[in-house]
DNA sequence: ACTTGACTTTACGTAAACGTCAAGGTAAAA
DNA sequence: TTTTACCTTGACGTTTACGTAAAGTCAAGT
């Protein structure tokens, strides 16, 4: 099996991923990670890396921390019951629903930008003709 | 020329962008919108509607209400000068950079809600016809 | 005349996500 | 041994995007 038994330090892992070490202790008292400890120092593992890009991805993604830690306690909690199974499926329905609006805003934005562009181009062309011209 | 010089409310403005006064009055506070006044009261325009629609827009991409001034600062002053047009284009440049990662990270995180929820549905199909045979 | 309803400003309150000291513990390097 | 570089927990400060009274204006309805 692969498995990386390397740990890390708070500061190895603010600079790693561009935190302060102060954002990665908000984390963990926000419940989103549970990094074991050496005495009183925080040690971090493989899989807390993984959660922490999950953390920021979500972050990206305007998810609040709550909702990130809501979707983690929810993946974390052995998923044996139908109940829990079925809040899942219904959550991840709505969050695509949300994502696929997103999806079209990025989309009319972007196009709004290449026209917003062009136009620059033109205006740009226009104006350096135009000094050409009267030089 | 197709134009509406129909006004409306804040309060009218408020139930069709499901906003509350009070959202719209800061937005104004922080620059963002201009509507004009009869004596006291606020008088919104179909411009008025366009900004809305695009301050909403933005701050579902996660802009901030400061950012989202400065675009519409930018695209408000007459781009005359060039120096504005390449500033304008590198905006543009790095928002559309910006946006792609966001691009990444929901078509990411759509594989892995696809993923969980073939999961989801594989346990609930195990456990209701385990249930079948168990009844 | 009075109430209602929608609007106004002023101003204080709040939740989220940290920043920023403060005050101290530990461990290795000089 | 003292400095240096991290680490720790508190605790208060800050920004954003509003919510929430409080108190007043104004036109319309009864």
């Amino acid at each position: 099996m692969t498995q990386s038994n390397q740990t890390f330090s708070i500061g190895e892992i603010a600079r790693e991923f561009e935190l302060t070490p102060r954002s990665i202790r908000f984390y963990e008292e926000q419940g989103l990670i549970h990094p074991s400890r050496e005495g009183m120092t925080r040690v971090y593992s493989h899989k807390d890396k993984v959660r922490l890009k999950l953390i920021l991805r979500g972050k990206r993604l305007g998810f609040s921390l709550a909702e990130i830690r809501n979707l983690f306690d929810l993946y974390d909690t052995n998923p044996n019951s139908a109940e829990q199974l079925k809040t899942l499926l219904h959550l991840t329905k709505t969050k695509r629903e949300v994502l696929q609006l997103q999806l079209n805003d990025i989309n009319m934005l972007m196009a709004e930008l290449n026209d917003v562009e062009a136009r620059c181009k033109e205006e740009l062309d226009a104006l350096t003709s135009e000094q050409r011209g009267t030089k």
